[in-house]
DNA sequence: CCAAACCGTCACGAAACGGTCAACGAACCG
DNA sequence: CGGTTCGTTGACCGTTTCGTGACGGTTTGG
């Protein structure tokens, strides 16, 4: 029933890496891992894990800055690994956020049993209404991969989902046939094709697909989406 | 330097609203409150708070359509408030464009957390004010490749688009009928085509166009772009 | 003042473009 | 393995845009 949950595990040591990861998996949890701030920033977006380990240790930007990049955007909770005790004074006057703190001593399973105490901490405030957008008439739901019209459910097909995401992500916008080809269609196909995708997101979205007011075409260019139209 | 940001909290029960309103404060909100929706929509257009926290059921008007009433003139984000858990996928399936879902039984501290999450979701997505270059009475929108005159979108063609943006990205730089032929049309044309685009665009644009003020002419030269006429 | 060069306007036809419908094949699912 | 959904392609038609030619007005320079 509940999918599998995600850790992101972030250390330059690959060998602490490695043992976490297998532990975790051990314990049916999903593990993702990056080995420095800018790899871990962009697997977060993509993973967008349940939990982060963060070392603070390490080359180029610290776990303690890194720590601060996440919480711009997000409340994931975040353990600190340090190789010494002494850091644990430091995050609390940082104020960072952070939700619990591990020293490097510890063994692996401890550190799998810390993940599922927050887990399960913050599991009670999960029944999450997931970001939803708002788009005039239309609302997507992410997470459920839906499009809701006036409170019904649209039944899109993926193509048909993936384009009038990225449409409402980017209100007025203008995509031109190559741009939504690139995305879409690795690069190759036909204008034509994009048209007729076009067509059949019209008939589903708009009120009057022969007057369309979502989905504005723009001559010779492409497609652009007006969210208050 | 960041002003303070103010939260505004709809619940007919006054225990709840001023414990929540205490907890706000404390952790440096603006809180203003509402026992029906009525006086929350009053409240709404002079306060202008930054997001709502919104009781489920109250009387008279409830939550939901509040919600409603509020989407039609704003984006701010809501949270609701319930008493039960079982509204999670009300929620949803009405894509009122609900932001988060809280259920009372959570800490007053929890709902603040959860203000917080949403106010930096929404915090980095605000500043979506397209880059914009205004020329006189003509503002341009690359994005959107849309030039709205006196806040008014033209409808311009492709070729006046083009040729628009070149002018109003460099004002009173003369371009040359050769160059202008170079740039839009491969090299190869005649004057006389690029004579017949200024007019049509100073139909459009200007406001008699028997005396243009925007797009002038030099004499056995080109044309020049005058930002303000 | 006059002629030549230049500019603006209008109308028309060709070409490019976008929308729709139908049909075919691939992927998917029991 | 049969049936369904989904994506792509092709043909057709209405619309928009663009270039051209004709004509009349304006500016320039002698």
């Amino acid at each position: 029933m509940t999918e599998r949950q995600t850790v992101m595990v972030v250390d330059d040591d690959p060998s602490i890496v490695e043992l976490l990861r297998d532990f975790l998996e051990n314990d049916g949890f999903l593990a993702v891992t990056a080995c420095d701030a800018e790899e871990a920033l962009e697997k977060f977006r993509q993973d967008e894990p349940q939990c982060v380990l963060l070392d603070i240790m390490m080359p180029g930007q610290s776990g303690f800055e890194l720590c601060r990049t996440l919480r711009e955007t997000s409340d994931v909770p975040i353990l600190f690994l340090s190789a010494r005790g002494g850091d644990v004074d430091k995050i609390r006057g940082l104020g960072l956020g952070a939700d619990d703190y591990i020293v490097k001593t510890a063994s692996p399973g401890e550190v799998v049993a810390r993940v599922k105490a927050v887990l399960r901490r913050y599991r009670p405030s999960r029944p999450h209404v997931p970001p939803m957008l708002q788009a005039g008439r239309l609302s997507l739901d992410f997470a459920a991969r839906a499009v809701y019209a006036d409170g019904r459910e649209l039944p899109l097909t993926p193509k048909e989902y993936d384009l009038l995401r990225l449409f409402c992500e980017n209100p007025r916008q203008v995509f031109t046939y190559e741009q939504l080809l690139d995305r879409f269609w690795d690069g190759v196909g036909d204008k034509h094709t994009v048209r007729v995708h076009i067509a059949r997101l019209r008939e589903k979205i708009e009120i009057d697909p022969e007057r369309p007011r979502y989905l504005a075409n723009v001559w010779g260019v492409g497609y652009r989406f007006e969210a208050k139209p």
